[in-house]
DNA sequence: GCCACCGGTGGC
DNA sequence: GCCACCGGTGGC
């Protein structure tokens, strides 16, 4: 299978599971690059499959150098899918960790406070509020959480 | 066998 | 009464 993008993980000490590293695998020479943001993460993932992340996408950053991160076991690595829509202005997408990092739900939560959780409840809420429908489509949603490694 | 979806429930 | 969380299952 190919390489993906991908996200880490860890236990903080006051039990919350906090992503706090969110990385890509060049295409070229396989090393980890660090993604400061969420957003910048969320763009490379949604185009990774047509256009996949190399070194020298980063500012002065080339294969050469070398990686930012090395897989170990300090903290749980996932693997998320390629070509999940970013997540549309006015929700967030969420991650929540099983207590047995068996696997990751995902929920968008919506401005007015719903939550969503299946592309079933995406149709309900746009039957419910039609308003969004200027804004969002069930294309926008992906609830493939990430594949714990 | 996997995973998207959804029902149930325990703790607040 | 709500909702975060988890387990079960049906469809693929």
């Amino acid at each position: 299978m190919e390489k993906k993008s991908q996200q880490s993980k860890r236990q903080s000490t006051n039990g919350i599971t906090l992503v706090d590293i969110w990385s890509v695998q060049c295409g070229e020479c396989f090393k980890w690059r660090l993604i400061p943001t969420e957003e910048e993460f969320e763009e490379i993932r949604s185009k990774f499959t047509k256009d996949p992340f190399v070194c020298s996408k980063k500012p002065g950053v080339s294969c050469d150098d070398p990686a930012d991160i090395e897989r170990d076991d300090t903290r749980t690595w996932v693997i998320h899918k390629p070509g999940i829509p970013k997540t549309p202005s006015g929700f967030k997408r969420r991650l929540v960790m099983r207590k047995d990092f068996s696997k990751m739900d995902c929920y968008y939560d919506a401005a007015n406070g719903k939550r969503l959780r299946a592309s079933t409840d995406v149709l309900k809420f746009l039957d419910k509020f039609p308003k969004f429908k200027n804004d969002v489509s069930l294309a926008d949603f992906s609830f493939t959480g990430p594949k714990i490694m």
